[in-house]
DNA sequence: CCTTCTACCGTGCCTTTTGC
DNA sequence: GCAAAAGGCACGGTAGAAGG
C-alpha cells in the first residue's frame, strides 16, 4: 500500500525542501529560547502528558506570519500548521521515517529528540495521512501538466487494467445503489408523511417512469377492475414465489441436515471400530499377561519340585546311614564280630558298589571278617554322592564303641528284598525310548538304590540301567508299584502296563532335565542320545543324558 | 474594530487491519 | 484469537477572511 504512496511515482526527496525550523530560530521570548538551548537542548519529556495546546502560550502569535514558534522542554510546541505539498523539513522528517516503516509513536519521539515540533503520535499519524493526500494531488498534477502524451500498447493494458479493478468495483456500486434506494423511501417516506413504498417499488417505478412504461397513477386509471386483478394477481406471484424459495430453503436445510447425519453416522462407525480395536488390544495384553503368569507359576512349581527333590535325597541319605548302622549291629549281634570295611583299592564306584550289594547278601550269609580293614578306606565320589562318603562310616564307627543293643527300627528299615549281583538288562528300542532315558547317572544310581536293585556296574551302560530299572518294574507286583506311585500322589489305578508307564514317568518328570522340561520322545533328546542312534553296539556306548 | 463564519489542525475515541 | 498499529471520524479550538 505505501509503495502506491505518491501514485507510484516513487519517494519524495526530503532534504530540498525549505526548513522553516532553521528559519524559525527568531523566538518570541529569546532569553528563553537562549537558555533551553545552551542548558538543556532538545532534551526532556517531562511534560509529555500535557496538551501542546496547554503548553502553547499564544498559539495564534506563534503562527502569526506563519513561522513563529514557541521553543518549550523537549522541542518546539505543536500549533495548526498548513499541510502543503511544499512542506518543511519537520514534515520532511515524519515523511522520511514513515516510509521507512516507523510507527508513529516513535516518529513523534524522534521529532521530540531532535528539537523539532512535539506532536503526540496521533497528529504523526495525522499529518503523515493528509501530506501523502496533498502530495499525491500535486504529483497527479504533476502527471497532468507533463505526462499526459499516451504511448503504444498503452491502450490495451489500460483496457484489461479497467476490467479487473471494475469487477472489484461492480459489488461496491450495486451496495451503494442499494443504500441510496433505501434512502430515497425514506426520504419519500418522510415528504408523504407515510412509509407507503419500499426501496424497491420506488426504483421499479422510477425506472418505468422513465422507460414510459409506467402505470397510470391509480386515480387516473378507468380500469379500476383491471387495477384489482393485477394487484391480486401480483399478491399471489409474490406468495408463490415467496413459498418457492421457503420450499428451495428447507430443501436446502434438509440435505444439510441429512450430511450433518451421515457424517455423525460415520464418526459413530469410527468410533465403534476404534472401540473395538481397543477392546480387542486389552484382550490380548490380558492374555499375555495370563501366559506369563502361567509361566510364573509353573517355574515356582519347578523350583518347589527341585527342593521337594533335594530334601528326598537328603532322607535317602540318611536312610542309608541308618542302614548301615543296623548292619554293622545285625553282623555283629550275629556273629559276635565287626563287620568288614569295603576294600581301601576299590578300582571304580561301580565295582565297588556291585561288591558291596554281594556282601550286602553275604551279611546274611555270615560272612566272615576277612575284609574288615577295607571297609574304612576311603570313598569315591559316588558314595559321597549317595550317602556313602566317610562321615557315615566314621559314624559307624563311632557308633561301634558303644554297641550294645541292636535298635528294633534299625531292623524294619532294612530292604525286605535279597539284593542281588547286577545282572546287564537288554537294551531294546523300547526301552530306549523309556521315559527314564532322561535322567543322570546319579539320578538313576539313586532310583536303583530306592528300589533295592544292585548298583551299577562300571561297564554297565546308561542304557542298560534304564532297561534294568524297566526290568525290575516288569517284576514288581501291583501292589508294589502302587506303593511306589503313591509317593507321586498317584492312587496307583489302572493296570499294571499303565502303573509302570506312569512311574516311571514320574521318576523322569520329577529328575532336572525332566523339570526343564525334556521329555525322551523329544526329538532333539533322542538325536544327542547315543545309545538310540545307531545298531546294537552304539546301544552299548550310552553316555550320560 | 468587533463579530461572525469558514477552513484547517491537533487530538481523542472508536473501528479496522495486520502480524503473530 | 489477540494485541498492537493504523485508519476513520468527530470535536474543540484557532487563524484569518469577510461583513457590519
Amino acid at each position: 500500500m505505501r509503495s502506491m504512496f505518491f501514485g507510484g511515482t516513487g519517494l519524495v526527496e526530503t532534504s530540498v525542501h525549505f526548513d522553516d525550523a532553521a528559519d524559525n530560530s527568531t523566538p518570541l521570548h529569546p532569553q528563553l529560547e537562549a537558555s533551553e538551548v545552551d542548558q538543556d537542548p532538545f532534551v526532556g519529556t517531562s511534560q509529555a502528558g500535557e496538551s501542546s495546546r496547554q503548553r502553547s502560550p499564544t498559539p495564534s502569535a506563534a503562527v502569526q506570519k506563519g513561522q513563529k514558534r514557541v521553543r518549550v522542554r523537549g522541542g518546539k510546541a505543536a500549533v495548526p500548521k498548513r499541510i502543503v505539498a511544499d512542506y518543511d523539513s519537520d514534515d520532511g522528517r515524519i515523511i522520511t521515517l514513515k516510509q521507512q516503516g516507523y510507527s508513529d509513536e516513535y516518529v513523534a519521539q524522534r521529532l521530540m529528540d531532535e528539537g523539532r515540533v512535539r506532536y503526540v503520535p496521533k497528529t504523526v499519524g495525522s499529518r503523515w495521512l493528509r501530506l501523502r493526500k496533498a502530495l499525491q494531488e500535486a504529483e497527479d498534477e504533476k502527471l497532468d501538466d507533463e505526462l499526459s502524451d499516451w504511448h503504444v500498447g498503452e491502450d490495451d493494458e489500460l483496457e484489461s487494467v479497467e476490467k479487473v479493478v471494475d469487477e472489484r468495483y461492480k459489488l461496491e456500486v450495486q451496495k451503494v445503489y442499494e443504500r441510496k434506494w433505501r434512502e430515497v423511501a425514506a426520504v419519500l417516506a418522510e415528504k408523504l408523511r407515510k412509509r407507503k413504498y419500499t426501496a424497491k417499488a420506488c426504483k421499479e417505478r422510477f425506472e418505468a417512469v422513465k422507460a414510459g412504461n409506467a402505470l397510470k397513477a391509480i386515480e387516473l386509471d378507468s380500469d379500476q377492475e383491471g387495477r384489482k386483478l393485477l394487484r391480486e394477481e401480483r399478491i399471489a406471484a409474490n406468495k408463490a414465489r415467496r413459498a418457492e424459495q421457503a420450499a428451495e430453503a428447507q430443501r436446502l436445510e434438509d440435505e444439510k441436515q441429512r450430511k450433518q447425519e451421515a457424517r455423525q453416522a460415520e464418526h459413530h462407525e469410527k468410533e465403534k471400530e476404534r472401540a473395538q480395536k481397543i477392546k480387542e488390544r486389552q484382550s490380548v495384553k490380558k492374555m499375555e499377561a495370563e501366559i506369563k503368569e502361567a509361566r510364573k507359576r509353573e517355574k515356582e512349581r519347578g523350583r518347589l519340585a527341585k527342593q521337594a527333590k533335594i530334601a528326598q535325597a537328603k532322607a535317602e541319605e540318611e536312610w542309608k546311614k541308618e542302614l548301615r548302622k543296623a548292619e554293622v549291629e545285625l553282623y555283629r549281634t550275629l556273629t559276635g564280630k565287626r563287620m568288614q570295611p569295603p576294600p581301601l583299592n576299590a578300582p571304580t564306584a561301580g565295582n565297588r558298589k556291585s561288591k558291596r550289594t554281594a556282601k550286602k547278601s553275604a551279611v546274611y550269609q555270615d560272612e566272615d571278617d576277612t575284609e574288615e580293614d577295607e571297609f574304612g578306606g576311603s570313598s569315591n565320589d559316588e558314595d559321597e554322592e549317595y550317602g556313602y562318603g566317610e562321615e557315615s562310616e566314621d559314624e559307624v564307627s563311632a557308633q561301634e564303641e558303644n554297641d550294645e543293643q541292636i535298635p528294633a527300627a534299625a531292623k524294619t528299615t532294612q530292604p525286605t528284598k535279597a539284593v542281588a549281583p547286577a545282572i546287564k538288562a537288554t537294551v531294546t528300542k523300547e526301552t530306549l525310548l523309556n521315559a527314564r532315558s532322561i535322567m543322570s547317572d546319579a539320578e538313576l544310581n539313586a532310583l536303583l538304590f530306592e528300589r533295592g536293585l544292585p548298583r551299577r556296574s562300571t561297564d554297565e551302560s546308561h542304557p542298560e540301567v534304564v532297561a534294568r530299572l524297566a526290568e525290575a518294574d516288569e517284576a514288581a507286583t501291583t501292589v508294589e508299584l502302587t506303593k511306589l506311585l503313591s509317593k507321586y500322589f498317584d492312587k496307583g489305578k489302572g493296570s499294571k502296563k499303565a502303573k509302570v508307564r506312569r512311574l516311571q514317568e514320574h521318576n523322569a518328570y520329577n529328575s532336572e532335565a525332566g523339570l526343564d522340561g525334556v521329555r525322551s520322545t523329544d526329538p532333539d533328546f533322542q538325536q544327542s542320545y547315543h545309545g538310540y542312534i545307531g545298531d546294537d553296539e552304539d546301544v552299548m556306548e550310552g553316555v550320560d543324558a
